[in-house]
DNA sequence: ATTCGATATGCCATATTTGCATAACGCTCG
DNA sequence: CGAGCGTTATGCAAATATGGCATATCGAAT
């Protein structure tokens, strides 16, 4: 019945700058070519995803995404290398901790207890 | 410049039990008796104080604090056996976890790259 | 009965999030 | 060279979450 959830991000000068779910679109948009085929895949809407690339460049003062409008199929768009840096270091800092906090909580819970 | 940050909750069917910030009012009100003593030293309204703990006993379905209104210091306030349990077992699921975070975080962004 | 400081709660202002609608773009193809 | 297409880009309003103010309520001590 009860369960444990976390959250883990980067951040600068307090403001965030990328975790689970910002991530998550980056790679959508590496792996579909474009911003709204990232959104379609990921089930949130053109708009969230176009705010979280805008949120996540102005914090951070860089290009994540290469845009391109026009074209036969309408635009395309890629990760600069600094989205790929900013993936990857990402993916090591967290990577596995959700596991670990999975692990503690059942040695917690599984104890005798008003809570269960 | 850029830095980590991490957040841990407890949850019942998805809705928030309880996270750092409510498990420390829980403490803050052990310590000063009352659910007002608690708030002003954290910093908080009285008001965003009994809205979590009107919230976590609502997830819970159970009680969390005694109250008792009245008397020469107007009222008083108290954990429960549950509320106790429920603060160690937060501690010993998130204790520590941030250290971890940190370090983990530290030996990554040391690394060459674009990031700083 | 009065007093006191705490608990309890309605109400509203503000901030944040979310979705809708639409403009702007530019390559492709006829 | 103009029309068509699907994308990027953005304003705006609705919905939701958050937080503070004001005030009612309570009950033991005196």
């Amino acid at each position: 019945m009860i369960g444990v959830r976390s959250k883990i991000w980067f951040a600068i000068r307090g403001s965030p700058l990328i975790g689970q779910g910002r991530r998550d679109l980056l790679v959508y948009i590496d792996r579909f070519g474009s911003i709204s085929a990232a959104s379609r895949e990921m089930g949130i809407s053109y708009r969230k995803a176009w705010s979280s690339i805008q949120a996540m460049e102005e914090c951070l003062g860089k290009k994540l995404i290469v845009r391109r409008r026009g074209g036969r199929d309408g635009g395309t768009a890629s990760l600069t290398d600094v989205a790929k840096e900013l993936i990857a270091k990402y993916d090591r800092v967290a990577g596995g901790l959700s596991e670990l906090i999975d692990h503690r909580f059942e040695e917690v819970v599984k104890e005798q207890g008003k809570i269960h």
